[in-house]
DNA sequence: GTTGACCCTAACGTAACGTCAGACCTTATA
DNA sequence: TATAAGGTCTGACGTTACGTTAGGGTCAAC
């Protein structure tokens, strides 16, 4: 089901001006879009809007979200239930300050006192606290190098090289049950590592052997590369591991 | 007992910057300036601080809450108490986000099904609803005409026309007690009159007839007025009744 | 009397849209 | 089928609430 932006704009709150910018900034475009240039969200736009809606609510910047939504590490799910802390968290901190607020209502009238300190709680709201968390699930600096080298490339590059890593993994994955040290995957290996590097990584061989650890050290990784096929983490992180001994002889 | 900036800043959580931008815009000038040039915070002004953060927590604009707190029905204890309300408002919304979030980590699962609508409850912000509530106790288009009349002569002029205002205010608490009828009262209040239309209102006998009766109507008003001196609010209703007769008969 | 922490103004930069303006698209109705 | 009403598009400039240097004065301590 396709939707314009009237009726999402309807359906969500925000106005059609923000969804315009939303598209503009490549934060969310539209699946589709018509002849006429009209566009028409699809279900997964919507469940995207909602995501960028609840990271924004938590106070973070759109350029941020849109980094850790298109981080390789980012999970729908993983995140549902840190933005549920997150919230709860943020609904402690309004807690506080309707604490505040209610002590200052008694020092007002003359019942209790307040210290200055006190006066203030609640409002330190120092660059969100949830910024630290999120950055330790999405987002180390080589994460954001790469999202960098994707965002200079425009959205139309974007999708291109989303699509050229997928179809990679794709090649990868298929070649899953093969022995890692074939010449066939190792060629494979190589265009992917041609492709890292083509986006501004300059992953070293030793870098390389080294992301294929995390491919399967971290279990978010894991469960993302899995999803091209049963073991396939496991598989890349050998197969990158014998092309980086090979190309340091 | 006065602070400089960086206490402040550390006290509230707020940036010093921010305490120079709103010395700038005239929301929050500290009630001292050393020779040098250095600001100086007094009590009062970490008060009003407070509202302002408070405001700003409900999402007012600056400006507007420059507004509220200058403006001549403003009452601190009023706004503590309705501020509460919008607060807990507030909670009530982040609450329905949590839901909202709730729901849809087990609809991801697979595990209930949600409508397009629920997928974005809680969402819904559309231009605040405490300035409703907030235009309804402080602020009519008559009060916002003066407000911008006060605005358009800038921070000095401000505090000359608020300084000027309540000396021929205390000068009229001062007659309080004498007849409304009598020439040197109606001679006050013609000031009185002269003022306001001084500041661009251009009230005509009626609308200052009118103003009178609000002074008397409107207990906030009254509140606010009464301040001057017991009875304050209705000596001067009456006075001005007397002058927009004399003036129209 | 100089060092380091703190303060100032001025001025430009930025994020996330709001707000037109001018033009094209779509659809219900006469 | 023409046409009016309502939706949508792309610029492009405006706005709010600060962040961020840059360049220079101030103050307390050693």
């Amino acid at each position: 089901m396709l939707r314009k932006v009237k009726e999402v704009a309807e359906l969500t709150g925000i106005s059609i001006r923000t969804l315009h910018h939303y598209d503009r900034i490549g934060l969310l475009s539209p699946e589709q879009v018509t002849e006429a240039g009209y566009r028409q969200y699809s279900d997964r736009d919507l469940e995207t809007l909602q995501q960028i809606l609840f990271f924004r609510e938590l106070g973070f910047q759109l350029k941020r979200i849109g980094e850790i939504l298109k981080s390789p590490e980012f999970d729908r799910e993983e995140a549902l239930l840190l933005q549920r802390e997150a919230l709860l968290e943020k609904r402690a901190r309004l807690d506080r300050m309707i604490g505040t607020l209610e002590k200052t209502i008694q020092d007002a009238k003359g019942e209790i006192e307040m210290t200055d300190k006190e006066k203030f709680e609640g409002f330190d709201f120092t660059n969100n606290p949830y910024e630290d968390e999120a950055r330790r699930r999405w987002g180390d600096e080589a994460v954001d190098r790469s999202n960098q080298a994707l965002a200079n490339m425009g959205p139309e590059g974007q999708k291109q090289t989303g699509e050229q890593m997928e179809a990679l993994f794709r090649k990868l994955a298929a070649m899953r049950n093969q022995d890692p040290d074939s010449e066939e995957v190792q060629q494979a290996i190589g265009e992917w590592h041609a492709f890292l590097n083509s986006m501004g990584h300059t992953y070293s061989p030793e870098a390389f052997k080294g992301l294929g650890q995390l491919y399967i050290q971290d279990e978010r990784f894991t469960r993302n590369m899995d999803k091209f096929g049963d073991g396939f983490a496991r598989f890349m992180a050998e197969a990158m591991g014998i092309r980086s001994d090979r190309l340091q002889g």
